[in-house]
DNA sequence: TGTACATCAGTGAACGCGCGTTCACTGATGTAC
DNA sequence: TGTACATCAGTGAACGCGCGTTCACTGATGTAC
């Protein structure tokens, strides 16, 4: 708004697969930036890249698309960021990579907020149905249950440590969740501090 | 839809303040049975009343008062369903009645998908800053603090017992929360499972 | 080297829609005399 | 008991808005001859 007009240089190289990516990017930054959930419009992204908002159909069937492609690649951050925290300690034992990784989760959703929402709200729920394992939930539940795995060595079967994951991941979920809802703020460090807790109860 | 015209018969005794009931409940019902959350609107609501659009307006400010109401009723209802739980499992101890509790919770939440996505979702966060404590999301917390302590009995000093809380908490609001947006379901029974498992780590 | 044409990224105008909200009104009920 | 009037719950029509999407187009680039 206040940086006046915008208008895309054509630029129209060979191929313009390079504005899919601008809007993928326009898209991610209104979510991250500005706006309020619902500012997600076809309309407002072209207005964000600086198109007329037809030239989104080029790329993308509806708006349906752009939002599905948008939370896959979000997903996809989302696990790079994991396997990166748990790289990052691995030196330092399991239980210690564990950790680095449940904290970056939540970094993740704290850095992210409208984008977590959308990743784990409700336009998501619609098209995929039975190819449930292919759905990016799906690589972020196996890799909580890889890592926990890897923590509790051979102590424990596998359908208990798919139970401890899966309580790991919505403990969580629920954190950072309430963090974001409530109104009076369970700070940065105090998250922490409760992430570390659950930790402890759990290993 | 199917059912044709519903036309509201006047009825216009001395108080029209029936009709502010009338509305929060179409409101709910639009929540819980039939819609979207954005559906939530005036026009919608009024449609499923069977009144003008209007009309509203003679007993909310506006659309966002309209969903302050239903929202904050929404919390009296949940911390009722709690405090009934409580009282039903009293008799068997605090740890039994605490469990019951848990169980409840996720119980409404299930029950009200919608609604409980409203409560914990994003429209809530604006007007209420510095008035936190008579925020609604202030006398849950404030329950399952009264009630943790009454199962720690005076095992655990005061913060000990605010950690606890709230880490249950965020738990069963995780476990819910995630149980809602994934599309391999964690089915009922599976769910109070963990909600057991939570509770038998914790206390 | 020069011309005709196909390709294709991107556009401007328009559509129909549902929305929140405003406004001047209607028409039944309760009250004053 | 009957008439004039104030009150007040509820209304229909209209506003301006932003939206997703369609459609016929433009105009630069790459290719065939």
């Amino acid at each position: 708004m206040s940086e006046g007009f915008k208008r895309r240089t054509p630029s129209r190289l060979g191929e313009g697969a390079a504005l899919k990516e601008e809007i993928l990017g326009a898209a991610a930054r209104l979510l991250t930036e500005t706006g309020r959930e619902q500012d997600l419009s076809l309309r407002a992204v072209a207005r964000e890249v600086g198109i007329a908002a037809p030239s989104i159909y080029l790329h993308f069937k509806d708006r349906a698309e752009l939002v599905e492609e948008l939370t896959r690649r979000a997903f996809g951050r989302l696990v790079a960021e994991l396997r990166d925290a748990w790289e990052e300690e691995e030196a330092a034992g399991p239980r210690a990579a564990l950790g680095a990784m449940a904290h970056r989760y939540c970094q993740f959703a704290r850095d992210n907020p409208k984008i977590y929402r959308l990743m784990f709200g409700i336009e998501r729920i619609e098209g995929s149905r039975e190819r449930a394992t292919s759905h990016p939930l799906w690589t972020v539940h196996q890799l909580w249950v890889e890592k926990v795995a890897a923590c509790r060595a051979d102590r424990s079967g596998h359908e208990q440590v798919e139970r401890l994951a899966k309580l790991l991941w919505s403990a969580l979920h629920g954190l950072v969740g309430l963090a974001m809802a409530v109104p009076f703020p369970a700070d940065q460090r105090n998250l922490a501090q409760l992430v570390d807790d659950y930790l402890d109860l759990m290993l």
